[in-house]
DNA sequence: TCTATATGTAAAGTTTCTTTTACTTTTGAT
DNA sequence: ATCAAAAGTAAAAGAAACTTTACATATAGA
C-alpha cells in the first residue's frame, strides 16, 4: 500500500508533527507511514482522510502484492 | 469504529466464508470484525471497500473515542 | 556560519491484529 | 425434528502496529 500523506501535509502545510498531534499519534508513526514502514490502521486513515477531507482511497491506494 | 460489513455481505448474498477468502484472511478475523473486536488495516479496510464497490467511508466509521 | 526547525532512522518494548485449531450455538431447509 | 451450513466464541501463538527515547541529518533563515 501506498500513500499521499506528504503531498497533503504540504497542502495544508503541516509539519509531520502537526500532523501527529492532530491525530493523536507520535511523530515517528507519521514518519513511518510515509516511508511506507507499514500499514497503518483504519482509525488512523479515517481520521487523515477527515482531517484533509479527502475519501480514504484518495489518499492511500492498493497495490499489487496487498 | 463501527462498519456495516454484515449488510454490505447481505446486499452481495455472503458468507463470512465468503468474503473472508476473497480478500485472503480467516473467517474468524470476519466475524471478529463484525462484532468490532478490533480494528481492521486500512489494507483490509481498502480491499472490502473494492469489493462492495463503496468507498471505504460507508462501510467503516469513527466514533466517539475513536 | 550558526541556530532552530523539520525530517530520517533505529532499538526496545507494549499493544493490537490476525491466524490456527477447535468447539458451541444458531438458522434454515427438508 | 433432524441435518447441514453459517455464525459465534475462545485460547495460544505469531506478526505487525505504535510508542518512547534518543540521536543523526537536512534545510532554511539570520
Amino acid at each position: 500500500m501506498k500513500n499521499s500523506i506528504k503531498v497533503q501535509r504540504a497542502i495544508f502545510d503541516m509539519t509531520q508533527a502537526d500532523l501527529a498531534k492532530a491525530i493523536g499519534v507520535s511523530r515517528q508513526t507519521i514518519n513511518a507511514m510515509e516511508k511506507n514502514k507499514y500499514v497503518p490502521s483504519t482509525v488512523l486513515s479515517l481520521k487523515i482522510a477527515k482531517l484533509f477531507k479527502k475519501p480514504v482511497e484518495d489518499i492511500f491506494f492498493l497495490e499489487e502484492d496487498d
